[in-house]
DNA sequence: CCGTGATACCTCGGAGCCGATATATATTGC
DNA sequence: GCAATATATATCGGCTCCGAGGTATCACGG
């Protein structure tokens, strides 16, 4: 999910790490800001496979920037990743959003709509029941009221999503 | 996450791992079934800890199932996870829906009400801004309609719970 | 002059989870 | 009779992430 964001950053321009911080954070918006200790490896781990090239500059602030430069292998990632994402997937939502807002970053029309087609085969799949006293139950027959509000809410969630999804493959003429 | 979801399973009745994984499952839904590989360590991670019981019962089915019951110190750590919960934080979903999925097994009202108040806190925080293209911009003055796709499901989700969190503390006499 | 906070980077240990792999029996369908 | 599937448990390596800690410099207010 980080190395996405990262990727996606870096695509629109050059940026040191305290600066990816910072995006990161207002990026994935209310969530906990990335700590430095998740942030730097992956920097380096994106060094190693060479989807990054860091250029020091000296001077201008208080500690010595590191500029981090995409390099091509670095782009043509990033591009798979938003192309055949495993970020689809309903189970982590923070990563999908990260997904969408990088998506314009893949420039042909059709190659978006293909994610979100795929991410709407994933939002129309079943259905829910929940275990209560040690027995299945239809969503629709939950008797806990906490649960009927986590119902409420995810449906909710998916249908705003799917209203979007939606709307927004008309608009692209899928 | 997967702790508090056995730990609520199993004050509700003893199970066997392969049954609290089915449950584990269904619990969340869509999300992707939690791993044999991640279920078992826990397991055993728990019993360590003191808050699991194992009993193993020869026969019945395929397998010898070791059937887990929840020990008092479980309980108090159950009870202690819904009073003061971390996983009331926006940034992972999953983890405020199964501790909602379980909140009714804190029986007192009030306690239940004081949960919620703070996930309102949670939720009614600020405010969220994009860097587009370098710069800085307010969620209103987004450009990029894969974005704003973004923030129109966010707010859903987020209007649909502060809407249920709201008519339910009303209800709790909160 | 000193403390605080922002800027800027880094490392270490540990936690939690995943995928792959292994093992073995019972049931169901062909 | 045999293959697939369900039942049932377990381990191993690897990955990402977090929290705590460490190192500097610079700007600003008291």
């Amino acid at each position: 999910m980080l190395e996405l964001a990262i990727l996606g950053f870096l695509h629109e321009r050059p940026l040191h790490g305290y600066d990816l911080r910072g995006r990161v954070a207002a990026l994935t918006g209310h969530v906990r800001p990335i700590a430095d200790g998740t942030l730097y490896p992956a920097i380096k781990r994106m060094e190693a496979k060479g989807w990054l090239e860091r250029k020091t500059q000296p001077g201008s602030a208080a500690a010595p920037r590191h500029m981090l430069h995409l390099r091509p292998a670095g782009e043509q990632e990033l591009l798979r990743r938003l192309r055949e994402p495993e970020e689809l997937d309903v189970s982590d939502e923070n990563r999908w959003f990260v997904l969408l807002a990088f998506l314009r970053h893949l420039r042909d029309p059709e190659a978006q709509a293909g994610v979100l087609r795929r991410r709407l085969a994933f939002l129309e799949l079943p259905s829910s029941f929940f275990y209560e006293d040690g027995r299945p139950v239809r969503a629709e027959n939950v008797d806990d009221p906490f649960r009927q509000g986590l119902l409420t809410i995810a449906r909710a969630t998916s249908e705003a999503e799917l209203h979007w999804l939606r709307t927004t493959l008309t608009d692209l003429g899928g």
